[in-house]
DNA sequence: ATATCATATTTTGTCGACAATCCACATTTT
DNA sequence: AAAATGTGGATTGTCGACAAAATATGATAT
């Protein structure tokens, strides 16, 4: 057996600081995540604070200016078109594999599946809208990532990065639309995945959360 | 002026092992970073050796294993063609973008170009091989992401880690092939461009450095 | 009143030390 | 002999403190 490697503060931070990004209450975009302030807000030192914020520009979501401080990332209206079609190129490319090759099973279907059900039975029972928000946001990448997995490490590693900043960046949509709704999409997924239907996958961009709306709105 | 923002010790320890990764008789794949030990070959504590690693974790260069250590990453031949992959697919998109919406112009190919005589110069003057492997990787790195950029900044993001992750899976086919004839391919793209050339841009990949040899002889 | 400069305060960058954990090797047990 | 257990050494994780830099504050001169 593995032996289940807990994660260390500083991914726990980060964690924390993604789920506040998008509740976006106490940390809006553009403004700067102070490391004292935080670390007595989680009862830690700095040091494992400062390697959270590392991590996070590492993921596009927040912007280190050399002894200035950390910038949370603003995405503008071109930003947001920007990472669409980047991630449509790259899950075309997954998907285009993932048929080519029978690169999934039923296994792959059902195991998907259950995950799926798993979330919606979270967000169904009484908690809190911070723990539902975590949770759902945990399972979205686990899925994401199980399918990208299959085609490969590396374009999963890319989409991955993209998934973030996108979340990240149209939050207040996710957030709005409701995280049920998003999650009963991606039942369609599984399902065009089963009947090999490249072109829906393509063309109806059920990959995608949202329409072009949500990036309409943010033009300016 | 900008003030023009000196780096971190972190930033130039990340240079540092980026650099020492690529001659690899360090550092060979795989293999792990001690923290100790390249605090005290370079004269500074381990926090910002930590942070450092954070850094290259993010760019796909580095492995961090909680509590087991920091893991340089090794590339299959699997993964070698999944990354240039990626790549043609990003690097089309970026130059139809630019060809369609006529996104560069007399100044910007006049800068390119200076900056790559500026690389040749450098080459060819006598300095060791390690500051000219530096000086190489710096301007080849602004080479891409200007162009990249042009495009929009999120697909340069992506496509800067793809470089650098593609650098260090083949970096002994860069090294034999020569970094003045790397360089010198270059001058092609810039042509390209300038004569609208999409499709020469696309089929021919003189985008990417080598042809298949590299990923056939790594693959097992 | 505005601009400029000196000073105070806040914030980040770096360091050395200690605690927790992991790994390898030796020892014991079956 | 093989597996399990323990112990010692090495390595990572976290902390508090100090140094350096940036920002904010306020006084002075024009």
């Amino acid at each position: 057996m593995t032996p289940l490697p807990r994660n260390s503060l500083a991914e726990s931070i980060a964690d924390f600081l993604r789920m506040e990004f998008l509740r976006s209450a106490a940390y809006p975009a553009g403004s700067f995540v102070r490391e004292e302030e935080l670390a007595r807000q989680l009862k830690t030192s700095r040091a494992p604070v400062r390697e959270a914020m590392k991590i996070l520009e590492g993921e596009g979501l927040l912007q280190i200016i050399p002894r200035r401080g950390a910038q949370i990332r603003a995405f503008s209206g071109d930003d947001i078109e920007e990472l669409y079609e980047i991630r449509f190129l790259l899950e075309t490319r997954v998907a285009e594999r993932i048929i080519e090759h029978g690169l999934m099973d039923a296994e792959d279907f059902a195991l998907l599946e259950d995950l799926l059900r798993e979330t919606l039975a979270i967000l169904a029972s009484s908690r809190s809208q911070d723990e539902k928000l975590m949770e759902f946001c945990r399972r979205d990448r686990a899925f994401h990532k199980y399918i990208a997995q299959k085609s490969g490490p590396c374009i999963s590693g890319s989409l991955a990065t993209i998934y973030g900043q996108l979340l990240q960046a149209i939050s207040e949509d996710v957030l709005a639309k409701g995280l049920e709704a998003v999650t009963k999409e991606h039942f369609k997924i599984i399902d065009a995945f089963q009947r090999n239907d490249l072109e829906t996958l393509k063309t109806n961009r059920h990959f995608s959360y949202f329409a072009q709306r949500a990036t309409a709105r943010k033009k300016k």
